[in-house]
RNA sequence: GACCCCGUAGCUCAGUGGAUUAGAGCGUUUCCCUGCGGAGGAAAAGGCCGUGCGUUCGAAUCGCACCGGGGUCGCCA
């Protein structure tokens, strides 16, 4: 796809080149920055220098010289100071925007950068046994966007979810389960059931010699392939992943594999081997497999003393898969930041072994989620906050807004809207802003309705096709190709920040930048604002003008929906 | 002690080498419903871009040092 704003800068970049005092080469392109009145610059300072000549001279210079052709994008030429100022032709814009966004529909925005060429993302990560609470929804929102922004980029993409469903805690939540029983109810509620079991177990098991020998004996079962106890550990895992599943259908996240920590014990001995065997890797007096002085790393290791195997381990083994598996060309991470440093060692471990070479290997460092007095969230101060409670509270807040804004709808469309209005936000809330960010957890801030906030993104759009129903309704002038009438200074705003999706995204995958995308919808919302307050469409002063600003509307619908969809957040036709 | 991330308006954040006036949202103070969804739009006030030194024709943006906050540093994940 060559889009109308890549088209434009192709024309301006042979434009400069075509008066023979710049090599292509040389032509470094900026967007000037709002307050400027163009649309692409060419700062002449560094051309000048390496000619000897002075900056403002040779713009003026390449102005006179520059020749535009008949249909170019290409409005005016304009050299002011040191730049050469580059502004689109307002018609010829509306025209080829428009018209490109309505035709390519769902795929506007989308490119085929990524080619025949795989990615594999891990996130998400939930640990068996236990409910998934705010710090796992961090790394599954970012990662599925990611994953939506590589697949609309063109990667075969594949997520798979990372389970923590391994290690001694096992030994644990078993010995609870025979002591106790299987709780009762489904979900979340049954989880939380469980996570109590284990509390009170792993409580008792602190006095009781009895019960702490009860789950050792329960974790060596498990490891040795025990076919109770591997029995009871799938039926925690099936009891977790059941509760997860509906959160994820709710939070639009859908994730190819989960083969989880317990894949890959199997091929553990054998990493162990083949690190010790390259020798990046030495077994010290006390038994453990050290390795040390990798990159100035500090010393970590790879096997414990007792012989039993860690995270590294099993991180290295899951590297060394999906590179046998998928032959994948990166490897993103979605990852909290506290585990900055694990994962750069595990990079420099996997490349010193010899693999993954030339392969990206990426961590996507989020930050950590606060509570409103600025302490961390945990279990153990009490202050934890687990994902579905925190998606039925917010739908339920939504609930309320939409019984107040919109009495009229129909009970069960309430319900939907509610349910995309409030998960919406939760979703929007991680992907706003740079995810290595700390955030803290405010529910007025999250659930705001106005401004920067997923609620006045989906009115937007719900406003657009409010407009686009009620046109087919009156039987006026519907959706027409006179688009070059629209030349109002709020449309041609609109028009060219329309056109910016494309290079968004693209932006967006290159920083795994989600919030790229969340900044153009918003930006998308604000212009559409303002067009809307000062142009009639529906009673617009002619027929013509009126179809050409459906289409208009009906470009900015599908735009940020597309834009929507890449994040994560449903968009109701009306709200 | 070492290393990583952050420090921009009262609050939450964009901007990370270039253009008279560093941008948004929230909050504050005003305006705009005889025109389509007011979950909207307009305007005002509010900033030595943590501090200092340096590099550069030019620094919020790059380098160094410091200060403040968060985090991590062989047998958890």
């Amino acid at each position: 796809m060559n889009y109308a704003l890549e088209r434009f800068t192709t024309e301006v970049r042979e434009a400069i080149a075509a008066t023979g005092q710049a090599e292509v080469g040389q032509i470094e392109l900026t967007t000037p920055r709002p307050n400027i009145p163009a649309d692409l610059a060419f700062p002449t300072f560094r051309l000048a220098k390496e000619r000897g000549l002075v900056a403002p001279q040779l713009a003026a210079d390449l102005a006179a010289a520059i020749r535009v052709g008949d249909n170019s994008l290409i409005g005016k030429v304009e050299a002011v100071g040191p730049f050469l100022n580059f502004s689109m032709h307002p018609e010829r814009l509306a025209v080829a925007v428009v018209s490109e966004i309505l035709a390519t529909g769902t795929c506007y925005g989308t490119h085929r950068d990524g080619h025949a060429q795989r990615v594999v993302v891990d996130y998400s990560a939930p640990n068996i046994a236990k409910r998934m609470h705010v710090g796992h929804i961090r790394s599954t929102i970012i990662g599925q966007a990611i994953v939506n922004l590589y697949r609309a980029l063109g990667y075969e993409v594949i997520g798979d979810n990372h389970l923590g469903d391994w290690g001694k805690q096992f030994g644990v939540v078993l010995a609870s389960v025979e002591h106790e029983g299987k709780p009762e109810g489904v979900g979340e509620a049954a989880l939380e059931a469980l996570e109590a079991q284990y509390a009170r177990f792993a409580a008792a098991a602190k006095d009781d010699l009895t019960l702490d020998e009860l789950a050792r004996q329960w974790s060596l079962r498990l490891e040795q392939g025990d076919p109770q106890a591997r029995e009871l550990w799938q039926w925690s895992v099936d009891l977790t992943m059941e509760a997860a599943q509906r959160n994820y259908d709710r939070l639009g996240v859908k994730i190819d594999h989960a083969y989880g920590e317990s894949f890959y014990e199997p091929m553990l001995a054998g990493v162990i081997q083949e690190a010790l065997a390259c020798g990046v890797a030495y077994r010290d007096a006390g038994g453990a497999v050290v390795i040390e002085n990798l990159q100035n790393l500090p010393t970590f290791l790879l096997q414990r003393s007792d012989s039993g195997t860690l995270y590294m381990t099993r991180d290295v083994a899951t590297i060394v898969f999906r590179m046998r598996e998928f032959s994948p060309q990166k490897i993103v991470y979605v990852v909290g930041e506290p585990q900055a440093l694990h994962l750069r060692q595990l990079f420099a471990l996997i490349r010193a072994m010899g693999y993954a070479a030339g392969v990206e290997l990426t961590h996507i460092a989020f930050g950590t989620v606060f509570d409103a007095q600025g302490q961390p969230l945990s279990t153990r101060r009490g202050n934890m906050v687990y994902l579905e409670a925190l998606l039925d509270d917010a739908v339920r807040r939504a609930r309320a807004v939409v019984e107040h804004k919109s009495p009229d709808l129909p009970e069960a469309e309430k319900d939907a809207v509610a349910e995309a209005v409030g998960v919406g936000a939760v979703v929007y809330n991680d992907l706003y802003q740079d995810p290595k960010r700390n955030i803290t957890l405010d529910w007025e801030r999250m659930l705001a309705t106005e401004g920067n906030s997923a609620t006045y993104l989906q009115y937007s759009y719900a406003r657009c096709r409010s407009l686009l129903r009620r046109a087919r309704e009156d039987g006026g002038e519907g959706p027409s190709g006179e688009l070059a009438l629209l030349v109002h200074p709020s449309e041609v705003r609109l028009i060219k920040h329309l056109a910016r999706l494309p290079e968004a995204v693209r932006e967006a995958g290159a920083r795994y930048a989600p919030f790229v995308v969340a900044d153009w919808c918003y930006t998308t919302a604000r212009e559409f604002g303002v067009f809307f307050e000062q142009c009639p469409v529906l009673k617009a002063e002619t027929p013509l003008l009126r179809g050409a600003r459906l289409s208009l509307v009906a470009a900015t619908a599908q735009a940020l929906h597309n834009g929507l969809s890449l994040l994560g957040i449903q968009a109701p036709e009306r709200m």
